[in-house]
DNA sequence: ATCATATGTACATTATAATGGACATTGACG
DNA sequence: CGTCAATGTCCATTATAATGTACATATGAT
């Protein structure tokens, strides 16, 4: 009942979270919309997102763009972001790592972060192969849909697991019912071994790797995945697995805090 | 009276305006800092400062960092800046240019913009010189004390800019004072040429050159700037020029906004 | 010990922000 | 033409958010 927005039922929302609700829906469709579009969409009074959509727009949080009073996320955010970036200075490793790992294993390699309660590719580095395995940087995926799911709450004991996790997220796109019993049992194995491995469970073709990033207090902020097709990730498991590990440890330092 | 935020007389502020206010003050400060300083160094109620960081906190705009109950620009905020940047995609395109600039004439070569009624540095490619200029990347200047300005505001009237430029800036860092008329008339005639160069009157050492980068409207959004020693500006001033505008026109479409 | 300062929490008050309409305009479509 | 849906603006109502104040606790200086 936290992190995102809950919409209950008669209550007023406030109007930050209204407005991080409007910025995170315009994110998620990663196209300009009209304020009415975007009242209706999420389901808020017309004249509360008009009001509010204004104040962001004077704000330079919110830009028009795409003409029809279509807006769109603002310039401020970029800058928010960059100093975001900047601080927590994880980019330039970020990206030197998984441009390592896409040249060892000539597979897609990813670093993956929770937003809320789902998951979401952050960056991504295609691999060199003649068919390469697409993903969509900043879709917000049920966690239960991915390996590194299995590490991103694995700080977390089962009860809150369970509790974190919206319920419908254990019907996977096929109409399949994952146990959340059984994605429990996985997450402590995936503790226990340090990393997470899987024929995905979205696709048919598709082979996972796993392994966590974590913070000074031990808590996973942060994925680094390979995919790959099924045949060469089993092939090539050894491998894949020993290039993640080492490709985390470089990482380690990087994705700490730097204090003061 | 609007841009930032007027912290006018006795109204109450309004939540919104006031929280976008800690977050701009953090990302000025670029470091976690306390609640109760954040409400005493931008002069608001600590009881409002305090309740609307745990509400940002709670949102993941804001994150506890650097121990001791300070916070710093959360996540979520680097989300939102990445998916302005993935829609307004100038920036592969810009590194692109900046790089090509530096490389072409070893001189630190910049993109600028407006943040609010300030000029801001966003992107650096520091030259290959041996003592290199340097400049921090976020930091709001007066618009008066940099070429860039000249060209960022060239879209307005007269008047238009001297409602816009806070009178303050135009006292220059060494004390004096540079007449509005005599930047106006700087404005006008950099319109005209579509450049704008100068002896830095912030330094006494470099030169500047700067090209406008326009939208679709033909409003400035952004610039292009050398950043060089004096005599090095002025023995390559043509060359240099030529650079600066090649790199314009190549950057010219990816600034743009593509539409649906 | 005594005082001052920095920091966080709790709560009552009241200015106002979020809301639900009413109203106006436009364009598509029969 | 009339009708309907989409879009934007305006305004009164009332739930509540922003504030001031008091309180609690630590820390350090005197």
């Amino acid at each position: 009942m936290d992190s995102i927005a809950d919409d209950a039922g008669g209550k007023r929302a406030r109007g930050l979270d209204r407005a991080f609700e409007i910025l995170d829906f315009l994110r998620q469709n990663r196209r300009a919309l009209k304020p009415n579009e975007i009242a209706a969409q999420i389901g808020a009074p017309r004249s509360s997102v008009y009001e509010l959509v204004n104040l962001l727009l004077r704000n330079g949080i919110l830009e028009f763009t795409g003409g029809d009073g279509r807006v769109f996320l603002g310039r401020k955010l970029y800058f928010l972001g960059a100093a975001y970036e900047n601080h927590f200075d994880f980019t330039r490793e970020c990206e030197n790592a998984l441009e390592w790992l896409a040249g060892e294993t000539r597979e897609t390699a990813q670093f993956c972060m929770l937003d809320g309660n789902k998951y979401m590719v952050v960056r991504v580095k295609e691999g060199a192969r003649p068919f390469r395995i697409a993903t969509d940087v900043g879709r917000l995926i049920p966690i239960p849909w991915t390996a590194s799911g299995r590490l991103l709450v694995s700080h977390l004991s089962n009860e809150e697991i369970l509790a974190f996790i919206p319920k419908s997220d254990f019907r996977l796109p096929n109409g399949e019912w994952l146990e959340p019993q059984t994605f429990l049992a996985e997450v402590r194995q995936a503790e226990k071994d340090g990393f997470f491995t899987f024929n995905s469970i979205v696709d048919s073709f598709t082979h996972c790797f796993a392994v966590p990033l974590k913070d000074e207090s031990k808590h996973p902020v942060a994925t680094l995945c390979l995919v790959t097709p099924r045949d060469d990730g089993l092939a090539n498991r050894d491998h894949y697995l020993s290039c993640l590990m080492k490709a985390a440890v470089s990482l380690r330092d990087a994705t700490r805090t730097q204090p003061s």
